[in-house]
DNA sequence: CTATAAATGTCGGAG
DNA sequence: CTCCGACGTTTATAG
């Protein structure tokens, strides 16, 4: 196997799976790495059969040229639409949940938009507290080092706006690292830890209520 | 198929392909989506079988649940142990081509060293321009905000060291995302885009002239 | 389509 | 083992 595009790379003849889905994509499995192959083209792309040689290219001009030397097993099914994965306590459910119960993160605390827009990007939520100070908050599954730093980015740019400093920061996550917590102390940022199910209930209580 | 990890995620039944590795791993795929599966469990797992169930679980408590309710098709191999993947062509590539041709970065530039080490680790590059003064360099393939955070720890550190001071700024990268342009300019960082091929280039003629 | 941030990211190397 | 950065990141989403 031969890869030619954002990088080169070349495999040496062994004994592999060859995966070709429905969507044109073709993988290349040896029998470790978990499920990331090593090699593959990702769809859209075309593939050119000739004998032994697949050429596998794509719009990009990125090319997998495959020899075969010997099939051992070959074996075609029709999968048909899948209906799909249905995921649950990924970071907007959190935000949702969040913005639609500010209490969460202090006594007072009401929502002044999600996804309050900046230069380098949006912050998740823009709240104010009880006694009427802006309040950004950074939504994260697991707080990291990386969550403090997008929120102290963020809360730079927003303390420059008169309209809105002095601004304060909740780093607020299901999780947060012992590495992330010191560094938003250090930082003046507030940690808050969420419980994703009592986030669900007090929502839906919410919601029941009207 | 259930997931419960670090998300929930239910997939309903359908035709789909599990693949069982070597390496213990289990992964669930659609006919779309590349490479990757719906659902995975990744090494170091345990399957345990039972009659229509598969459960597969890893140490960090992270289960998998399988319903099996028609085999259409079950089929192992032996693949051996694989020679392994040659790749060339990566991001220190860059950084070599960079090395040898430090004028690219702008007139007069002379490289001081690669890999000049820091408290918090190795600048890339580190050069002086033809006035003299000291430049840190960042190279990337894709400059974003990541990379001038990490090009600003640096400077904050290398200006600290009054053999050195003052210290300007470069992220370099064949591509540069505008959010990443606007924090490097907000800190006084120059952005130079890479030509790869013209990098290559140049350095063959550089080194052909000797 | 581009730009951006999330991801069960994965993977490899250094300490 | 953890931390950290690269990855042909891939993927989904908003503009």
């Amino acid at each position: 196997m031969d890869y030619i595009g954002r990088l080169t790379a070349h495999l040496p003849a062994a004994v592999r799976l060859l995966m070709i889905k429905a969507d044109g994509s073709v993988s290349i499995h040896a029998d470790d790495r978990a499920y990331k192959p090593l090699n593959w083209m990702s769809p859209p792309c075309r593939i050119e059969e000739a004998p032994g040689v697949w050429r596998v290219v794509n719009r990009a001009g990125e090319e997998l040229r495959i020899t075969l030397e010997e099939i051992f097993h070959d074996s075609t099914h029709d999968l048909g639409i899948d209906p799909g994965l249905v995921k649950d306590g990924v970071e907007a459910h959190l935000q949702e949940l969040l913005a639609a119960a500010p209490q969460t993160l202090g006594a007072g605390f009401t929502l002044i938009r999600r996804e309050y827009p900046t230069a380098i990007g949006p912050v998740d939520l823009l709240c104010r507290d009880g006694t009427g100070r802006t309040v950004a908050v950074e939504v994260k599954r697991r707080g990291e080092i990386e969550g403090v730093e997008q929120l102290t980015r963020y809360l730079e740019l927003l303390r420059r706006d008169p309209l809105l400093s002095p601004v304060d920061g909740i780093l607020a996550a299901q999780e947060i690292k012992p590495q992330a917590r010191v560094l938003a102390q250090d930082r003046g940022i507030r940690c808050v830890v969420l419980d994703y199910d009592a986030l669900r209930g007090v929502t839906r209580d919410e919601l029941t209520l009207f």
